[in-house]
DNA sequence: ATTTTTAAGTAACATTGGTTACATAATGTA
DNA sequence: TACATTATGTAACCAATGTTACTTAAAAAT
């Protein structure tokens, strides 16, 4: 049995479909920073999360960045099944924002799972709603809130998903991923030490939970 | 048999589905402004679009709007699967950009569907990415582009959904569905006419075809 | 220990977009 | 016609963010 499958899975999937995929998926670890899909590649299988964090980036033609959202333990990644179904190039990146646990299944398997398991296509009706509920979650921070507004929750968001009030990053790092400078992500974060909500070290950044 | 059912989704959905859709749907035609759907809303049928345009809208706390993406022919609201999959209020409003026929399903009927129909399944995937594919092109647009170039944007989607180069809409409104004030939408639409890109009237918009 | 590299702080300035205020033009209405 | 309403044009100013340039500090490499 694939590790941590049963463990992790078991009250979501029937036994059959727990006996499927363990037979036809893989189960692999990625190191923090490996990058798992890049944006016009093919995908070829479709990723269980067990544990650890993905983020997910979009870029524009000019190799802007922009993160999207993180993938967390029982996600997968809507953007796959996207591809999967519509055979189309990935439209994003994803790259493990810490070490990872994930269990790969072929495409093929995904089709005809959806016709044969209610709970599977429960799962991948949820991973879409979820996604496109963080989809929103992004354009609201985007379009409604400022960059100090949208630098506190992006600090927040990541120190929930990484279980860690310590962040360990660069400011250059976080300027790519909210597609700002460094310069202004400096003085913002400057900004918020003064108020009392963060401590700032180098590479390291402290939330103070107020 | 329900008024343009069978042109319009017979070649999509096999024949004992269109008989279900029949007997269980109802047709329905709004008209142009009429609000299909409310933020915080529960949600009690899925709209099947046959003709007309409808747009989608997100609004802040602070009653701040921003167009989400125009349906068109063929399209349902994924939003709507969303709710009735998770039993969730709408995180959206839906108004008739055009005057629009469509029919409404009772939820229920969808996981049966689900279960029931390969052709139900692949156009409720397919509605799912589409939907992802427009919100990833809606966050390029606020992330990516300045104000001048969402409001080309703005304008030429409105063009094709409509199939129309003559947009009739105030300064207001358009400001409205960027999230952006009147003063800035006359101003860079006033740019855009010196640059030859529009002609401007009252209440009215003219796409010059460069 | 010295040098190099990388990260962060900050001032000065430019640009974009938002705000206020008011003028003018088109349309609707008594 | 006279008046009111709505839409648009525009100037002047302000705030947020982006850019350039340089300094200082910490860490890594030699």
């Amino acid at each position: 049995m694939i590790k941590e499958l049963q463990a992790n899975y078991g009250h979501i999937f029937e036994e059959e479909l727990i006996n499927e995929i363990n037979q036809t998926g893989t189960y692999r670890e990625v190191h923090e920073g490996h990058k798992l899909m890049e944006i016009g590649e093919y995908v070829k299988s479709m990723p269980l999360l067990i544990s650890g964090v993905i983020k997910v980036l979009r870029e524009d033609g000019d190799g802007d960045e922009l993160l999207l959202y993180f993938l967390e333990h029982g996600d997968t990644c809507a953007m796959t099944l996207n591809c999967c179904m519509g055979h189309t190039k990935s439209e994003v990146r994803a790259i493990a924002e810490t070490h990872a646990k994930l269990i790969m299944i072929p495409i093929q398997k995904m089709e005809e799972w959806l016709a044969k398991y209610t709970s599977w296509r429960n799962f991948v009706l949820l991973s879409y709603h979820n996604r496109l509920n963080e989809m929103l979650e992004t354009i609201d921070s985007i379009a409604f809130l400022r960059m100090d507004d949208r630098l506190l929750k992006y600090l927040r968001d990541k120190a929930r998903v990484t279980k860690d009030n310590e962040i360990s990053t660069t400011h250059q790092q976080i300027a790519y991923e909210l597609h700002t400078s460094r310069v202004v992500i400096s003085r913002l974060l400057k900004k918020l030490e003064n108020l009392g909500e963060i401590e700032l070290y180098r590479n390291q950044i402290k939330l103070v939970n107020a």
